[in-house]
DNA sequence: TATCAACACGAAAACGTTTTCGTCGCGTTT
DNA sequence: AAACGCGACGAAAACGTTTTCGTGTTGATA
């Protein structure tokens, strides 16, 4: 890389010091006219750029926020990425994202080197094994110190900061009240282990909506899926059971339920309705289309931004921390009978 | 933000000089074996993790590499940034992604202030309208600056610098030659405008494919998707040309091409194949599952990361650019009749 | 006792900015 | 003629490091 041309240079070519370069280049008054227009036809020649470094040390913020998550290749994830990154355009700041794999390990390391002077504040969503352990020193420490920090997604009660999160409870409920609704009587759920609480949440709404059915929870129609296993073998067993409906909730397992619903040669819709999670493109192009609860990633990426951003900014308005619940709706497409 | 402890501090609390702390923290044998314990013992009592900016700019290198995307919400794209993560991970760089939404101005800008010292080097996939335009300063000048650049995937032959690209060519072909192996005699293709070259390539493989089976090339069985428009109805064109087979330049097209045939009541694979690229969800997931060239983004990223850490550690060797082909093959599905 | 090496540490520069606070010279005012 | 003000610029500190080059003290050696 070659060396880029600096204040000091400009100075020393043309004789004059750095502080009346700095000083020239940002239109000061107290420079004169003649030598304004003689240093910025130089550094205007020579495509002068002031070092973001620099200004960063000097500055004492970098203008860039950090993203952790726990993955990339995920619909939803990129799509809260697109709405972070289209507000912090809009707002000055450059995204630094890093992922944790899921792995708690990595989320510490990750955080500890954006902490040290990478980022002015952190937007993250938890690690599975972190919410697993339920161990959040990490996080308690980042509080403690005072980084502006926003959870969005899987978030936890315990730590004190900005979320952004989806209405779960509610999702879950409208999701399994639209199988209710369409007429469905055995209606199954596909979720996630209990510690990840975005599935813990979706579960709830599932069972409130069974409940107010008239009917009692069925735990064998509740299938909690270990990632580190088989899935499709998981929810092959859901299919031993005389069911009717199946709220998935995300994608892949709708779509993994539906492959098997079509190999014991079931009709979707007629015979068995499925309701995912995840307006992703597998639900809508699949076929059958897939009815899914939309999760607004976008919108939940612009709102984490500004919540971070105003928190970077307004330093000094020490508010409370606020969360912000992105309602979800129903996207009825062709696998839920209307 | 809580401000952090520095060598100062520690320095002016503990009465020694900040070169003393540097030296004692590095573990010199300058410094003798009670001071070392001493000052190690305050800094660790108080977390001291050495400032990340300052570092850089005394450095002068950041460790961290730029990626410049058109888009992020796409499968292939987002699994090339995790094998780019992993490996910059691994060899102890940060990565800072940008997105262009294939724009131009977005693009310049954001190159601009990525090579302002932000960054050691770049990895970029072009913005189609930056190759629609053909106005390639940006990165002519990014070349004159010796800034370390990898292209990927939407690259320029006028640039010339490190590239990892698909054999998109050789993929055209196979996808094409696979159809008419199975049978297939009139096959259409779904490309994109002539200016992304990725399209353009896969293209010329369809032709070369084609003739080599005997036949004229056919422009009616030739759709070029213009994306500012309504795709759904593009496509829908095609199928007014009687054939039975048709080879999708991407998931998208693939899937809508496959619902088009659906309502037409079309049956796949036995009276129409169909063969997309990039094998992301939809054509894992959709039913029929789609059979696709598989475009190993994972790979594409980790050779992009490893060329461009090389370029950026090895200032010295003045290398030729290289050029990274990877090649793809062809995954078979439901959606060709073996 | 004078010399020298080794030891342990500090001063200062450097990375590239910005900003505060001089300071010098010149013209105007009383 | 002395005082004052102002225009135009420079010196220096600051952000947090690392590293080169001193320098003062101690103990051993000649």
């Amino acid at each position: 890389m070659k060396p880029k041309i600096t204040i000091k240079i400009i100075a020393k070519e043309l004789g004059v010091s750095t502080s009346t370069v700095s000083k020239a280049l940002r239109d000061s008054h107290e420079i004169s006219i003649e030598t304004k227009e003689r240093i910025k036809a130089y550094a205007n020649y020579y495509n002068y750029r002031p070092n973001n470094l620099a200004l960063q040390l000097r500055n004492q913020k970098t203008k860039v926020i950090g993203i952790i998550l726990p993955k990339i290749v995920h619909h939803f994830f990129s799509t809260v990425i697109s709405g972070i990154e289209k507000v912090a355009n809009e707002r000055g700041y450059n995204i630094m994202v890093c992922f944790s794999n899921e792995q708690q390990e990595k989320e510490i390391e990750t955080i500890n080197v954006l902490t040290n002077g990478s980022v002015d504040g952190l937007i993250v969503s938890i690690a599975k094994e972190t919410l697993r352990n339920k161990e959040l020193n990490h996080f308690y420490n980042l509080i403690e110190n005072e980084v502006p920090l926003v959870l969005f997604d899987r978030v936890h009660s315990s730590i004190e900061c900005d979320r952004v999160i989806v209405d779960d409870v509610g999702a879950g409920y409208k999701a399994t009240k639209h199988l209710v609704n369409i007429g469905c009587k055995s209606i199954g759920i596909i979720t996630t282990p209990e510690h990840v609480t975005v599935g813990l949440d979706r579960l709830q709404g599932y069972e409130r909506a069974i409940k107010e059915s008239g009917k009692k929870i069925n735990k064998n129609l509740i299938v909690n899926v270990d990632e580190d296993k088989d899935i499709y073998e998981q929810i092959k067993v859901l299919f031993n059971e005389k069911i009717d409906a199946i709220f998935a909730v995300n994608e892949i397992y709708a779509a993994t339920a539906i492959r098997i619903a079509k190999e014991k040669g079931l009709k979707i819709p007629q015979e068995l309705s499925v309701v995912g999670f995840t307006d992703g493109l597998i639900s809508k192009y699949s076929s059958p289309s897939i009815t899914t609860v939309v999760q607004h990633g976008f919108t939940m990426g612009e709102q984490a931004a500004d919540l971070l951003i105003d928190r970077i900014e307004n330093d000094k308005t020490e508010k409370a921390p606020q969360t912000k619940v992105i309602s979800s709706n129903l996207k009825i497409r062709e696998s839920s009978k209307a």
